[in-house]
DNA sequence: ATACATACTGATAATATATACACATACGGT
DNA sequence: ACCGTATGTGTATATATTATCAGTATGTAT
């Protein structure tokens, strides 16, 4: 897609601006008397130059029919269809496969140190002492990036698990947060095991759960 | 505000719909199309029902000028200042107070079985083993109506706290869960104490707390 | 030198849309 | 019995809006 250039992207700005303030797409007369055309076809114009960018889409024969693309909408909360929840994962199925979606929540960011991809919903009380319930969704940062004492979530045999990270070498350690549960050890040299992410978040019902 | 028909929750549904799949409002021709109206003014009366009530907001003389209003607003999220996250609360205080709002985080609210009407962080580990750590955020849903072994929000002595609820006639106990605290007593005959909510749900920024 | 995108003015036709008016039925409350 | 609200049908019209045609001017790539 090739560059917008300044007074397309006042217009994509005004286009915005109109549907955050009145709900509505503003149509070309509005486009040429915010912008003092006194043409309402430069306004026309300018929206063909857009759609033939892929910034927006023209619905044909629509009074305000025009869309705003994915990439040029505003506030990605505002608009993202929020963050899939997944439930059970099936063997051999990468995390994120639709079917694994059971909901998607929209839910700010900037609540979470680091920016979450999905939730997660967590089985079994492993990490109880960690604060991580039966049933509690947790918010997942996707990376392989991880440091020690980490929480993370972990792929091994086809079992995804939450666990606290800990490695020495080519030895890695997940470790519950609960006495009643052991360690499970992994030689990094024989099994293999893919890190999904790491955990930034808990988000409990409380009612729901208990 | 009056309570919408289910004909009049249909039209609302619709214009959510609309908004959500072509980034437009409906015309009145589209919502009679759908609804199978043989006439637009069926359509139109519904709107202006909808206005009275305060669904709606009709921008006179504008195509497709229909707003929404907040509360029927999708994701309430869009539009939401958020919820307010209360710190610390002074003595004598409301607890909603604006001094005490640190911050607004919008959360889809149908995570929580009951609406959450603001977050409040939670100070010490008493509730360590309801997995509610130091830090942590917890959903509080105000109301007065409630049950024992619930987790609520009270005041007691101009102290904010959040203890499992147990109630048995005049005598009120508020349990922590932590072994290392004792649980307070309360007779009801002397002292007061108030009740600000039930909690609903956690919400925990897991690296930032730790 | 010529083609092509940008960035407009100005006018007009076609149609999409809002809105008013007349009328009908059904239902709940007074 | 009467009124107001909900839920429609049907017709008509003013106007809001899209869409097209005919131009002008400027810059940039070929």
């Amino acid at each position: 897609m090739r560059e917008l250039t300044p007074r397309q992207r006042e217009i994509v700005l005004l286009i915005q601006e109109a549907i955050r303030n009145n709900g509505i797409p503003p149509t070309r007369a509005e486009i040429a008397g915010a912008l003092k055309f006194r043409s309402v076809n430069a306004a026309e114009q300018h929206l063909r130059a857009l759609e033939r960018k892929g910034a927006i889409e023209l619905l044909r024969g629509t009074s305000r029919g025009i869309r705003l693309k994915d990439a040029f909408r505003e506030g990605s909360l505002r608009t993202m269809p929020g963050l899939p929840l997944v439930g059970r994962v099936a063997a051999g199925e990468p995390i994120l496969a639709e079917e694994h979606i059971e909901a998607r929540h929209r839910i700010d960011l900037d609540l979470f140190e680091a920016p979450p991809h999905f939730l997660l919903r967590v089985h079994g009380m492993s990490m109880k002492d960690a604060g991580i319930l039966d049933g509690d969704l947790v918010a997942v940062h996707r990376t392989s990036e991880i440091r020690n004492r980490q929480i993370i979530v972990a792929r091994l045999e086809d079992e995804v698990t939450v666990k606290r990270y800990r490695q020495e070498g080519h030895r890695v350690w997940l470790m519950p947060a609960n006495a009643e549960f052991d360690p499970i050890e992994i030689d990094l040299r024989e099994q293999q095991f893919t890190i999904e992410g790491v955990v930034v978040g808990v988000v409990r019902d409380s009612m729901r759960s208990r």
